[in-house]
DNA sequence: GAAATTGTTGAACGATTGATCAACAATGGT
DNA sequence: ACCATTGTTGATCAATCGTTCAACAATTTC
């Protein structure tokens, strides 16, 4: 053995991902890195390889941490179906709020990064396909349950859920009032019923 | 009068526009523009004042470019919900296209710069406003004519149709198969029935 | 406690960024 | 024909970018 590593692995992404979170890939420096990880580049180029790789352990990081969020509000209640409201009701809820504005660390990323970079568009394919995974079993589970009707295709409903989490971010980055943001979720909640 | 000026102006904002569509605001550099619009620093300066109002000039430019698109789409049938449903195949068939991939300037806009300008957010809402109305215009006048049904809200529709056409541009940032738009289209357009 | 190994530091690298400007070109007015 | 005005050009600016590296620090092994 030799000198061992000084910093929290954890910590230091948790901090990049709050800067890659507010800025952006492109706009976030490494001289903004090193400044919010009070690490000094050599030891980012060390534990990282580059910026990119930095970046790439952030949205791990990041899908992580979201994964645990929606796994928790779907199985909050009894209810699969109420699971996914509620969730629903909570990102109505984010996108109101004074962290508002933020929109997702995957999503901002599709559309500044995917189509130029391949390695982070297969990552974040596989990170988004985690999560649709999790909307694909509740929906399933309230099938099975007879809380949803059996004529209804839970994969494409899934595939919607997706589509519409993504459609929400954006509206979150239109600064939409409240009442807003809770009527396109009413809209969209029907499709369940 | 002075020397007149030798560029056409929407040439240089359709070039311009291009650039920015491709790589996004922070990563298309001004030589990147001034290999793009032929034009050198100094005209640009002269004419746009900055880059920022080179980007200005060209939301506007895409903005006009994509209501007149809408428009035509929403008005090709007799029945304005028929048109509705037709621009949203036309969408799902550029989201598999051979120039899918792009998504939308304007949604590729919210999400990279509307946080941080200021400037940049309040014209992104009016161009989005313009095309809402033309949903919205859309909706009751399905109303009226007694396609859609009375106890639907126009306006909250309209607001989840413009929601839904984000999602799908963030889906196709994704490189979805073809039949996965489609299925996400039909789920979200059973919501006019 | 010397050697070997690995982590940390901060200055420095060349490249590129958005922007400026003096010199020059082309027009209209007189 | 000359002046005033405005457009164009291309070299150039300081600032910042992502990255590297020699010097130094901390640890284990023997």
């Amino acid at each position: 053995m030799a000198r061992p590593i000084q910093f929290e692995r954890d910590d230091v992404l948790e901090k990049a991902m709050q800067a890659f979170w507010d800025k952006g890939y492109n706009v976030t420096s490494m001289s903004d890195l090193v400044n919010v990880t009070d690490l000094r580049p050599g030891s980012i180029y060390a534990a990282f390889d580059s910026k990119e790789g930095l970046f790439l352990a952030t949205l791990d990081h990041y899908a992580e941490r979201s994964v645990t969020k929606i796994e928790r509000a779907l199985t909050e209640t009894v209810s699969p179906l109420e699971g996914i409201r509620n969730f629903f009701r909570k990102l109505g809820r984010e996108t109101a709020g004074q962290h508002a504005n933020r929109s997702c660390l995957l999503v901002n990323t599709v559309l500044e990064m995917a189509r130029q970079n391949e390695t982070v568009q297969k990552r974040l394919n596989r990170h988004l396909g985690t999560i649709e995974a999790l909307f694909l079993h509740a929906l399933e589970s309230a099938q099975t349950k007879g809380e949803l009707s059996p004529n209804k295709d839970p994969k494409a409903l899934a595939a919607f859920l997706m589509t519409s989490i993504w459609g929400l971010r954006v509206l979150g980055g239109t600064n939409p009032a409240p009442a807003r943001t809770r009527s396109v979720i009413n809209q969209l909640l029907t499709l369940l019923e």
